[in-house]
DNA sequence: GACGATACGGAGCTATCGTTCCGCTTGTCA
DNA sequence: TGACAAGCGGAACGATAGCTCCGTATCGTC
C-alpha cells in the first residue's frame, strides 16, 4: 500500500510531498482526472520532476488520493460499527449519507474510479476490502434488527455508491444526489 | 439533431456513412470511447478522412450513436405507453430492464453518457427530452395504479439509469448489473 | 461517353501530455 | 564549515490521437 519509504525523507522532501498531495487533492477535485501533472506541479508550488521523485507515475498519484479517501470511509463506517446505540438501519444510512457527501466534494476520486486504470484500483484494493468487510458487519446488525432487506449483501453497496459517484458527474441539469441517496437507502430498507 | 443534408447524398457516400456509422457502434461497444478514429475508419473499410467527411469531429459521431440509442429508448417506451393491459408499473419496470440491457451491450454509449463532453449530449438532447417526457406518462400510471411511490418524479429515472450504466463500467470484481436494476425497480415500487 | 461536382484515401501536421534527464541547490552530519 | 548525498526544477523528448489537405477516383447527368 502507498508510498513508504525504507529511510526516512529529508525535510524539505517530507514538506513537498504533503504539498504535492494537498495540490493534486486541489486540483483533480476541480478539474477532474484529465488536469495535468503540470498544474500539480504549479499549485504545488514545485517542479514537474519534483512530482515526479514521489510519485512514479500519474497513476500513482491517482492511487494514492483514492486510497487515502478509501480510509476515509474506513474510518467512517469504524465509527458506526463503535455506534451500539443507534437504529443499526439508520447508523448504516448514515454511512451511506456521509460517503457520498465526501464523493460529492471530490471529483478527483470520482474520476479515478471509473475512469482509472486497474492500477488505481490496485492502490486503494487494501482499504477496499476492509471497507468491504465493515460494510458487511453493518448489514448484518440491521438485518438482524430486521430493518434492512434479508437478501441485500455487502456487494449490492459498493455498486450502487458506485452508480452514484458517476451519476453526480453526468452533466445533464439539475441532478440531486441527496435525492439519488435517498432513494437508494430506501431501496435497502425493509418492507 | 444529428446531420441532416440538404441534398440527398450519392450513393457511394449513402453507403459508407451507414459502413462509418455500424462500424463505430462496433468498435467503441469493444473498446469504449478512447477507440480511435483510424480503428473506426480501418473497421468501415474507409479512410479517416472520409470518416471526417461524414462527422466532423470525433464527438459528432460519438453524439449520432448516442441520438441513436436514445431514440430506440424512445421506441421502447413508446410501445410500453401502448401496452394498456399490463400492469403500470410492471410495464415501467420492463422498459428499465429493457435499458439496462441495451445499454449493457453498448459501452460506447456508456462512456459517451459518462465521459463525453456537452456536445455528445447535445445531439441527444431531443430524444432525451422525449424519453423523459415519455417517462413521465408511465410515471403517472403506475402512480394512479397504486403500485409506484407516488414521490417519484420523472427525473429520477435518468439518475438512476446514468449511474446503473456507470456502474456497469467499474473494473472491479463481479458487478451483476442485473441485480442493480432490480434493487433499483424496488426503490421505486411502491410499499 | 464526357464533364463537372462530389466523395475518397491516407500521409502527415499539430497539439497535448506523461515522462525523463541532468545541471544546480539544499539539507544533514561530522 | 565543508563535503556529499538527497532532492529540486523545468526544458525537452516521444508517443499518441484528432484532424487537415489535396491529388485521385467515382457518381450522376446531358
Amino acid at each position: 500500500m502507498s508510498t513508504v519509504p525504507d529511510r526516512p525523507l529529508r525535510a524539505d522532501a517530507r514538506r513537498n510531498r504533503e504539498r504535492i498531495l494537498a495540490a493534486a487533492r486541489e486540483v483533480f477535485a476541480e478539474t477532474g482526472i484529465e488536469s495535468q501533472m503540470d498544474a500539480v506541479a504549479e499549485r504545488a508550488g514545485v517542479g514537474v520532476g519534483t512530482v515526479y521523485r514521489h510519485f512514479p507515475t500519474k497513476d500513482a498519484l491517482l492511487g494514492e488520493l483514492v486510497a487515502e479517501r478509501f480510509a476515509e470511509f474506513c474510518a467512517v463506517a469504524e465509527r458506526a460499527l463503535a455506534d451500539v446505540d443507534g437504529e443499526p438501519f439508520e447508523v448504516f444510512a448514515a454511512v451511506l449519507r456521509d460517503n457520498a457527501e465526501r464523493m460529492a466534494g471530490d471529483a478527483g476520486t470520482r474520476h479515478a474510479m471509473t475512469n482509472g486504470g486497474d492500477s488505481v484500483w490496485l492502490a486503494a484494493a487494501p482499504a477496499r476490502d476492509l471497507l468491504l468487510a465493515q460494510t458487511a458487519q453493518l448489514i448484518v446488525r440491521a438485518q438482524a434488527a430486521g430493518t434492512m432487506r434479508q437478501d441485500v449483501s455487502a456487494a449490492d453497496v459498493p455498486q450502487l455508491m458506485c452508480g452514484l459517484s458517476a451519476a453526480m458527474d453526468v452533466s445533464g441539469l439539475g441532478f440531486d444526489w441527496r435525492r439519488h441517496v435517498e432513494l437508494l437507502i430506501d431501496a435497502l430498507r425493509a418492507r
